[in-house]
RNA sequence: GCCGCUUUAGUAUAGUGGUAAUACACAUCCAUGGUAAGGAUGAGCGGGCAGUUCAAUUCUGCCAAGCGGCACCA
């Protein structure tokens, strides 16, 4: 997918091209009001106040007409400078103008940049001439608050993009369209993965037998993988009373995010949002030794987030999920080698799945919003600090975000991008000192003092939901033989000629653990064949009468057009051999 | 939650102020077969609640769910 706003000459294109956005907004909307038209990645957009006035979609191709002819009026795109203090003269009547300049250094000059009748303040650089924008298009409008403030007013956003020749563009929106074919949401349904039932509740997924054997092969998958590293596995209940969240800090901060409180003989219950705190009650039912540490606590643990009806998007981000939780509880001196451990095990898991687009992020504070966040600064310094520390001695690839740590620390999160263009946390790494503290956790050190536990909270698969919709993304829903739902499927020729064989070979492919059944319906061969392909089962096995007499079977594989005839033991023997490797 | 849009059979779509169509899927029957759709017949549809109208799937309002963004995302 094209970056817009990191290539150059795409970048001045689509910069242009919002100022042309915006002359044609003018002349069609003469009371509007231009806040600002940034390029970004996936184009250009302008954030327009019409005052009562809002975009719909049959306007969108009427501004494109308005653009198309503003364009071929090929005017020169003129540069002009003019001080602070005349700028804010010309554009005393606009308030959004006045606001941009009065942000500007004193004594600075501004640019501006002209069109025929339309000027608009801007830092540039732009075309020449209006002339160059030709192979453009609007893509979407949307409410945008001023300042991305809930608080502000609603203007109008309009996206589009420009590019240079009317090839790409048309190559970039079949681009977009396909984008569309591999939406989890759309595999998921064609798939019968999972469903949503307005019945049952809006973001409450239904698992369907399909992703359900995909959920619970990935399920035990990770707890092997932690098995092995020494993490040990509990369950805790999705409802608990609200003293826990009270205690934690959560019930001050985030009830809006929590399914409402229920009351009974005079005590609060709640859906729990998430399970640290029941896991930080585990730990502190016994006294520990700092030999014993660090304890690693898993979970396969379901919670519940009264997401905003405007966030939920499929399994991406639903109100009901199933995260792959732990939480470590380990010395300070431990810290960095927890650490280490969770990101290659990060990394490992990454590999085993072939994901390769990903990148970590360093999720710190936003200084300006500090009552946003508990503890002290030093704490938040120091913990930010270590954590930027390991992945530089990890060698790691890290970018760092300011305002997105969680508020009892800074994170190491993983980020992907959806099929949709939506940066998404799959894994995370989070550094607590807040929570050892407000449920008073301790461990004797080596002196017989009591001391705190540092936590880190992580989550290797995320969620399995959005893990779920990751990984259908990524593959568009062809599966890997060991994920795969139904993973074979056994084609007799002539069903009630070659029944029996076809039967054989089913209990010898059960006996190696495969999920695998007969299609024995009185359906032609090439019916049959298709429907396995376009369910995107991995393997297909036809047995007939040569199959049946040499004891053999004939192989194809999803998306081939080749048929491989070999022996049922070499056939099991390769599949046995694919499902270890992960393959 | 906010701005805009959408909602027709199991699924994907078409169409209309006089209660609806196509394909696949489904059921029954015929066909008994070698790698992407054999044939015939049949059953099944307007998100919910109001309003306008002689008449509403079609127009209006409210609600719900979904979609694109915004905001949010422990």
């Amino acid at each position: 997918m094209i970056n817009f706003k990191e290539d150059e000459a795409l970048n001045t294109l689509n910069h242009s091209c919002a100022h042309l956005l915006a002359q044609a907004v003018r002349h069609l909307y003469p009371q509007a009001k231009f806040w600002v038209g940034p390029v970004v990645e996936e184009g250009f957009y302008y954030d327009i106040d019409l005052g009562d006035d809002v975009i719909r979609d049959d306007d969108l191709p009427r501004i494109e007409k308005e653009m198309k002819k503003c364009a071929k009026d090929n005017k020169r795109i003129v540069r002009t400078e003019i001080t602070r203090e005349e700028a804010l003269e010309q554009f005393k009547d606009d308030p959004y103008k006045v606001d941009l300049i009065e942000r500007m250094e004193p004594g600075t000059n501004i640019s501006m940049y002209t069109q025929g009748d339309f000027t608009d303040l801007c830092r540039g650089p732009h075309v020449e001439s209006t002339k160059l924008l030709k192979n453009f298009k609007l893509i979407k409008h949307s409410g945008a608050y001023w300042k991305g403030d809930e608080h502000n007013k609603v203007l109008q956003r309009i996206y589009g993009v420009c590019l240079p020749t009317a090839e790409e563009l048309e190559a970039h929106l079949k681009d977009l369209e396909d984008a569309k074919l591999r939406d989890h949401r759309k595999l998921g349904k064609d798939l019968s993965i999972f469903m949503f039932s307005e019945t049952i509740g809006a973001g409450l997924p239904m698992w369907l037998p399909n992703g359900f054997t995909i959920r619970r092969i990935l399920s035990d998958y990770i707890m092997d993988k932690e098995l092995a590293q020494g993490y040990v596995h509990v369950k805790t209940p999705v409802v608990v009373n609200t003293k826990l969240y009270k205690i934690s800090g959560h019930l001050a901060h985030y009830k809006e995010d929590m399914f409402p409180i229920m009351e009974r003989d005079g005590e609060e219950f709640c859906l729990r949002p998430m399970n640290c705190p029941e896991h930080m009650i585990m730990y502190r039912s016994t006294l520990h030794s700092y030999r014993d540490l660090p304890i690693r606590i898993a979970e396969i643990a379901d919670d519940f987030r009264f997401e905003a009806s405007g966030a939920l998007t499929g399994i991406e981000r639903s109100r009901a999920f199933v995260q792959n939780d732990s939480h470590i509880f380990c010395r300070p001196d431990q810290i960095a080698s927890e650490i280490k451990n969770v990101t290659k095990l990060i990394l490992d898991v990454y590999k085993d799945f072939g994901f390769e687009n990903y990148s970590f992020r360093l999720s710190l504070r936003d200084p300006q919003n500090a009552e946003k966040y508990f503890g002290n600064d030093e704490l938040w310094e120091t913990s930010e600090k270590q954590l930027r520390e390991i992945l530089t001695e990890m060698g790691v690839p890290f970018y760092e975000a300011l305002g997105e740590a969680a508020f009892y620390g800074p994170k190491i999160d993983v980020q992907v991008r959806s099929a949709l263009g939506h940066d998404v946390t799959l894994s995370t790494i989070q550094l607590d000192y807040q929570l050892p503290e407000r449920f008073e956790l301790e461990y004797v050190d080596h002196t017989g003092t009591k001391v705190r536990p540092v936590v880190i909270h992580r989550a290797i698969l995320g969620s399995l939901d959005r893990f779920v919709a990751f990984l259908l993304e990524e593959t568009k829903g062809i599966l890997p033989l060991w994920l795969a739902a139904k993973q074979a499927v056994i084609i007799p020729v002539a069903p009630d000629a070659h029944r029996e064989y076809a039967e054989t070979v089913l209990h010898a492919m059960k006996k190696i653990g495969m999920r695998v059944s007969i299609d024995d319906r009185n359906e032609k061969l090439g019916y049959r064949v298709r429907e396995a392909q376009t369910s995107k089962i991995p393997v297909e096995v036809v047995v007939g009468e040569g199959e049946m007499n040499e004891r053999s079977v004939t192989v194809r594989r999803y998306g081939s057009k080749e048929a491989v005839k070999m022996t049922l033991d070499e056939f099991l023997d390769a599949m046995m051999k694919e499902i270890e490797d992960r393959k």
